[in-house]
DNA sequence: GTCTATACTTGGATAGAC
DNA sequence: GTCTATCCAAGTATAGAC
């Protein structure tokens, strides 16, 4: 692999253990067996590299989403499969993780990256949610907007319950806990 | 006020702001007026003050969520109250953003804290949805523990998500959904 | 394109005067 | 109790050789 594609990868390990702020150039550089010279001569400095990183994060989470949101063959289905992919529960989401950090959020060239994965996830779901209202499947009176941000913030928050816990199971229990009402929700 | 609460509130603010480890003695000193002799004569040090500060945070968190989940009169306004406290939606959640710092989480002083209060606002939450389905409000098929976790951690997402966007309208989406499917749920 | 050496700043903590 | 002066390590970036 390229040493620019060595970067990347090591500033996403680093990035989603640590952070922005905390991951320091020396670090990725030693993750990726590259020296200064590189990353200052690939990337503009820490910034541009992380945004390359947040930028790989989020074309493999489009897929990804996009993947369990066309499984199954009802808007439940699909929901679940959006909050069964799998994934470490304890590390956390790549992206959940940078929205507490100033030093992301003030930086328009980061945040709008996270920003704009966020709001896709919410709009395919709000996809799925209407057209399971649509098809009679779920209750005429629920509101897909409202809804679609439900189930987004419940896995958001089930990391971060997960985490202060060390204990995956209170993660399942929050996804499970939304998929059951959703279920209740049925037409 | 004493020195010593200077500190504390000083470094609640600015942990609150920017976290624990951006959270600098230089700017904590600052904001509370002191020098650094002072810090070190009350606290060992920065990890004794931080856990200072967020004792200080979970007391407050107590007797408010205490407060909002004695409000009204059926289990669903009790969610409600819990749900619509006062919140300065894009600052986020004191204890939420600490989650993810790997020194907090590495630190057991810090965790600790953390920790016991996640799990002390779920257990009041399964008391208050153990109590709904018992008097008949709730469908018995409900499972009390897994719906806590799914309110609470829609609340700790919905803080991440309206960060995200920088705009609080998404987090009063997402918890007016989860209370719009606690009703549907309703025996 | 990649390396090492270096500069400059800041973080956390200690020492010792007042 | 509180202050200032100081120490040491680490973070980010640049310079210039290879």
């Amino acid at each position: 692999m390229s040493t620019r594609e060595e970067l990347i990868g090591a500033a996403r390990d680093l990035m989603w253990e640590r952070g922005y702020a905390a991951s320091t150039p020396r670090e990725i550089l030693e993750a990726a067996g590259a020296g200064k010279g590189s990353m200052y001569h690939h990337f503009r400095g820490k910034e541009a590299l992380a945004q390359a990183a947040i930028e790989r994060n989020a074309e493999e989470m489009r897929t990804q989403v996009t993947s369990a949101l066309e499984s199954g063959d009802s808007a439940v289905s699909k929901v679940r499969a959006y909050l069964n992919r799998e994934r470490e529960v304890l590390k956390g989401c790549r992206f959940g993780r940078l929205v507490q950090e100033p030093g992301v959020i003030d930086t328009p060239a980061l945040r709008g990256e996270i920003e704009d994965m966020f709001a896709w996830v919410r709009a395919r779901l709000v996809t799925v949610i209407s057209d399971g209202i649509r098809s009679g499947e779920l209750r005429s009176d629920l509101d897909a907007t409202r809804t679609a941000a439900t189930v987004a913030a419940t896995l958001q928050g089930a990391y971060v319950l997960a985490r202060a816990a060390q204990d995956a199971s209170v993660f399942d229990d929050a996804i499970e806990g939304v998929a059951a009402l959703l279920e209740t929700a049925r037409a």
